[in-house]
RNA sequence: CGGGGUGUGGCGCAGCGGUAGCGCACUCGCUUUGGGAGCGAGGGGUCACAGGUUCAAAUCCUGUCACCCCGACCA
């Protein structure tokens, strides 16, 4: 049965519906505004929301869509629990280091329980539990399940909450290629389902965060109320996110190296203010900023013209939170603030941009004293050990490593793939016999979609005029049925007809019976925006016409009745 | 977690020392009827909560909570 015949044609006077006439205040995004306005969703906390029947469906229909691709494809559909023992996360060592923190919560017997924020434990558990061999393998699995993280600010409505549903699909596989063909197939599936849902997304490169693993994608769609970072390179070959870019440093010709010297610096604590002061260029300078990685304090050092890129230092450093040092810290270690440099500092363990190796050298870096800098600081000559690594944040107008410039743009996250390899099934135990009978770890991979976030981007992407625009595809209903003057006996048998006809015909119509104004149908149909609205009126009687709106051609002509049917026969597939 | 803002009928807001009002929504009646209608009549609020000041508190003070925005953080 199509998913339209499922949920089936509404009449509203037997419906639970309503659409506001005001926005709630302090609205940021439209998608919000438009899921309040149509009466999709309603606020039952911070970042906590209920789906009205309206909304529902269009989540329905979006479910259809993954679980049709994901079925199509060989995936298993499988569900579980969102409630689960905290020492299934001790096991996995994520238990106290899992970002944002888990939620918590004793049971009767006093046990602790966490609800869970994704389902890599409570998946890895079950295989292992029920996978012995080679010959077991490989499949994937995938659940549409609640999740709940404890965001530390959910907003704009759908698109960043704390409660939300996500598809989330797990690969287990015996080896790397095996890895690499399930990753691959859902690449395939996941930009068949974004297709389905007229969404157009990029696949970016990104960092896996509290998830874990090595190789992981975004599936991003761009927009300027997106919350995440994109650089895309001019000739498209290369796009991540900014957590994750890479791009070609600038290279100096070296400098005759000096000795160092003291400068005398009066007052001169930032960036800005030494380039000003000492009329140099920001590639002549390194800044030096102190961090608090988890318990430790570590120094990080980078070329002026760049920036620190917090999350590559935070994953080298495989820290869980990671913040500038106060004064108070700094002071505690004896540096000077804005005056630090890394020189003849033996106490703090410093981390060097490989842009500091770049050119020109004779750099000024601080002077570890108040008021003073020090002149001709060369890393190679000047320190004897020391890390160095790429913490630079790239931006826009930086190179690519294939020589095209980097731009700038925002965009939603609606979904996140990940090649965990074997970093679950190590801790928990998720092994099998090879062909030589010998244990072997389960090669994971984690896929996920949100979904009520995808409808928020996607309602984010189409959105114009005070309206939707939702593709069919997951458009609440496919046509809206409006009569007017339905107390009229020949509008409301005509429309009653129609009704019926199509819905027989597989179509799900929301049909406006409601005896009011015309301009309150018209305005809700608009909000709405289905993709097709028919208006059966009495002046359309008259004319012996039904009048048959097409959202997507912005045209509206009038049929006879038997043309309607052929119409949408032959046009739209239900 | 830091900074800021807002809590008054279902929603949006006004009132800011004398015990609550407007618009929309809702109910009833009449009129209207192809773009959020008109007239009339109604119902609905211990003014977020808790203390305090005062003859008197929605209004002033203190605390708490909730929600929103910016930042931090972040799949």
């Amino acid at each position: 049965m199509s998913i339209n015949k499922l949920l089936g044609s509404k009449k509203l006077t037997s419906y639970f519906w309503k659409t506001y006439r005001e926005d709630p205040q302090n609205i940021e995004t439209e998608s919000h505004r438009l899921l309040h306005r149509t009466g999709f969703i309603s606020q039952l906390s911070t970042g906590i929301f209920s789906f009205l029947p309206m909304g529902w469906r269009s989540i329905e229909k979006i479910k259809n869509i993954i679980r049709e691709e994901m079925n199509s494809s060989g995936l298993i559909e499988i569900n579980l629990p969102v409630i689960q023992p905290s020492d299934l996360w001790k096991t996995s060592e994520r238990l106290d280091t899992f970002i944002p923190p888990l939620s918590k919560f004793q049971d009767r017997r006093d046990n602790q329980l966490i609800i869970a924020p994704t389902h890599e434990e409570a998946v890895t558990d079950m295989v292992a539990k029920n996978v012995n061999s080679y010959r077991d393998l490989p499949f994937t699995l995938y659940q549409i399940q609640t999740k709940y993280r404890e965001d530390p600010r959910p907003r704009a409505g759908l698109l960043r909450v704390r409660e939300f549903e996500m598809n989330d699909a797990y690969s287990f596989d015996v080896d790397e290629e095996g890895l690499d063909l399930s990753y691959k197939n859902m690449i395939k599936i996941y930009k068949n389902i974004f297709m389905r849902c007229s969404t157009e997304v990029i696949i970016v490169d990104a960092d896996s965060g509290a998830i874990g693993g090595k190789e992981s994608n975004e599936f991003v769609m761009l927009a300027d109320s997106g919350e995440d970072v994109i650089l895309i390179s001019k000739d498209k070959l290369y796009a991540a996110n900014v957590e994750k870019a890479i791009f070609k440093k600038e290279k100096f010709e070296k400098e005759n190296t000096i000795n160092l010297q003291y400068l005398d610096t009066p007052n001169k604590k930032t960036i800005d203010e030494l380039k000003d002061f000492l009329s140099i260029d920001n590639k002549k300078m390194l800044k030096t900023v102190i961090y608090k990685a988890d318990d430790e304090i570590v120094g990080c050092v980078i070329r002026s013209d760049y920036n620190f890129n917090e999350t590559k230092i935070r994953n080298y450093l495989n820290a869980t939170n990671l913040n500038l040092a106060s004064d108070k810290v700094i002071i505690s270690k004896d540096l000077v603030p804005g005056f630090i440099s890394p020189i003849n500092i033996e106490n703090i363990r410093f981390l060097y941009d490989d842009s500091v190796l770049l050119g020109p050298g004779n750099f000024i870096v601080g002077g570890n004293t108040k008021d003073k800098h020090y002149k001709g600081f060369n890393l190679d000559q000047d320190s004897i050990s020391y890390e160095i690594l790429d913490i630079a944040e790239a931006e826009e107008g930086h190179i690519s490593i294939n020589e095209s410039i980097l731009e700038s743009f925002r965009g939603i996250e609606v979904g996140h793939i990940f090649k965990l390899g074997d970093v679950y099934s190590k801790k928990m135990g998720a092994n099998f016999s090879n062909k030589e009978g010998k244990n072997q770890n389960i090669l994971m991979g984690c896929y996920g979609i949100g979904v009520g976030r995808l409808l928020a981007a996607c309602i984010e992407a189409n959105q114009k005029n005070n309206s939707m625009n939702l593709p069919l595809s997951i458009s609440p209903f496919s046509i809206y049925l409006v009569a007017l003057q339905i107390k009229d006996e020949k509008v409301k048998n005509l429309a009653e007809k129609i009704y019926k006809e199509l819905t027989d015909l597989g179509f799900d119509l929301l049909f406006d019976d409601r005896d009011i104004q015309t301009g309150v149908k018209f305005n809700d149909s608009d909000l709405l925006s289905l993709p097709v609205r028919r208006v059966i009126s009495k002046r359309n009687i008259q004319n012996d016409s039904i009048e048959v709106f097409e959202r997507d051609t912005d045209s509206t002509i009038s049929l006879t009745y038997d043309e309607t049917i052929t119409y949408f026969k032959t046009n739209l597939i239900p």
